[in-house]
DNA sequence: CTGAAAGCGCTTACAG
DNA sequence: CTGAAAGCGCTTACAG
């Protein structure tokens, strides 16, 4: 069924080693019996089995993602560039979709059963004994534009925090008095950091301001600000803590009537393609995805050459994108 | 990772097979021998390595996945579906993401290296080497919301042709005469499909109508829209290949102040989440990811059971969404 | 540079 | 029910 290296090596006239030579790069052989091998896999269509590879190396090509919301477009996005990135490097994606908020013990067992050459966990939590289990085999493992306080890992994100002062200061420069902060779930890292860093200017402004809970959906902004409305002041400024959220806010206020910039400000987070869109035309603060993308790789990449587990928290600046809603 | 079958069977006091036999399922083992082996295993920490179990079977639990078109909503949702339902299977997904139009070698190789269970082709067109190289590793190969001519596959979409002539009636019956469609890329066979059963309607009416080749993206649908308007004579419908270039179209009548649904009424297809969003609420038809979903996964795990390499042309029926762009 | 052979950790006939 | 042994398809010392 399958064609493996004996089938190639009877047909090229070598020996099965030979034929491993010539697939397992580094090895020293001849021109002339390099192209006789490779000659007869084209023609039997042979790859080699990556199984059996990993068994004597112990090691394989694929790495593990860990994503969950993928209704929000920056996510894809996200997964888009990270399999494009690790394919120029022989790499393959492992996509694993957890539903819940925590990841799920059978994601793990999955990402340990195929001994996955790292791990890189995107917008969901994780627990003490994934960790653990990660750590014990010795398996690199990168944190996505999220952090945890509790426990030490490699985390790649944007200055949420700085993020969040500079869209303070802009909007109190166009003149807002009085703010809206529409948080994600309350206990992701970027919601909160992005809250804080807005939130601390405003106050040293003396400024007054209000959080809204949400959960970093469109319905979650759309409804948010109907209640906000309906409650019967209309603040001069929303900051939405992601781009989709802001299209709820926008679209609940066309509802109503409201004139964006006129009447109030809005402004959202990440810089989706869809911010530019014109309907929306939304400004916001954008992630340097590819940034963030190439730093986590090159990590990833340097751990698995040697694996030292060591921590860290990168930020990669963003920046204002300033368009039609402020 | 250290621990083998070997090591557990030397402290359980039983051969290596016994082990194997425990952890594989389905032979006999005595209770008592059992329990000392999973004691032992449990004092060890013992996981049975995959590779190795693979090497055997022949057979792993990955499923590949390969899609294009990551910007449109419709197939993160796809994603998210399979993700979930091959989960709950016991099997993992193999990400590969397809910059070109045509899937590139180096795509069918990692799907091959890494001797996936069965492979998704979502939107991206392959070529004859593809399939024979699936053919000939018996691997079951089904083509997600994607059809050939050329060759014979198992194909899982929904009934374009009936869903465009559906479309047709619809508008007709509204009262609009000459309309236009928007293509997605022209060589796709879910646009081909949907404008068939579009104009063989529209024909045997005698009703006017115009293709515009657009490429399924939401700048395609804005611009193609702005080009019929400049050339001053609106039509009474769109219809679009797909929702996104849909938006395109109401974004590209909003900015020009053309009202719908009362000067023209706009068509979607796909019925993404955001069609519902308060600022499109755009009629489409709706394909059921869902059951095609379902349908897909069937069919690869029968062809995994056992596999038959049979073809066909599965069409899930979808269904109007009536909004308020028509 | 190349081949013969050992072995990675497992499953699975084949005996007993 | 259980063990000894033959492989699965590869990599990699070890010779030549």
């Amino acid at each position: 069924m399958g064609i493996n290296a004996k089938d190639v090596a009877r047909l090229a006239g070598v020996s099965q080693s030979t034929v491993s030579r010539v697939f397992f790069g580094g090895a020293s052989v001849t021109e002339k019996t390099r192209k006789k091998v490779l000659a007869a896999a084209e023609e039997l269509g042979y790859t080699p089995n990556e199984f059996a590879r990993s068994l004597i190396t112990n090691k394989t090509n694929i790495i593990g993602l860990v994503m969950k919301g993928v209704k929000n477009p920056f996510y894809p996005q996200v997964l888009k560039e990270f399999a494009l990135e690790f394919k120029k490097l022989g790499y393959g994606i492992l996509f694993v979709h957890t539903n819940n908020y925590e990841i799920e013990k059978e994601d793990i067992s999955m990402l340990l059963k195929y001994n996955v050459a790292g791990v890189i966990i995107t917008d969901a939590a994780l627990s003490l004994y994934v960790t653990e289990d990660f750590k014990k085999n010795q398996i690199p493992l990168v944190l996505f534009n999220r952090k945890t306080e509790k426990q030490d890992f490699y985390s790649v994100g944007t200055n949420n925090m700085a993020a969040g002062r500079k869209i303070a200061e802009y909007l109190i420069a166009k003149g807002c008095t009085d703010m809206v902060y529409i948080s994600g779930e309350r206990n992701t890292s970027t919601s909160i950091e992005r809250e804080k860093g807005f939130f601390d200017v405003l106050e040293k402004h003396q400024l007054p301001y209000k959080r809204y809970d949400s959960d970093f959906s469109y319905q979650g902004g759309y409804e948010t600000t109907k209640k906000v409305i309906s409650e019967g002041n209309i603040p001069s400024a929303f900051f939405a803590a992601n781009d989709i959220m802001a299209f709820g806010v926008l679209d609940a206020l066309r509802e109503h009537s409201i004139a964006v910039p006129e009447e109030t400000k809005v402004v959202g987070f990440d810089n989706i393609d869809m911010a530019n869109w014109p309907t929306y035309n939304l400004t916001t603060w954008e992630q340097p995805i590819s940034d963030m993308v190439q730093e986590t790789v090159k990590y990833m990449m340097s751990e698995i050459e040697e694996y030292t587990g060591r921590t860290g928290k990168v930020k990669i600046p963003g920046q204002l994108i300033e368009r039609k809603t402020t």
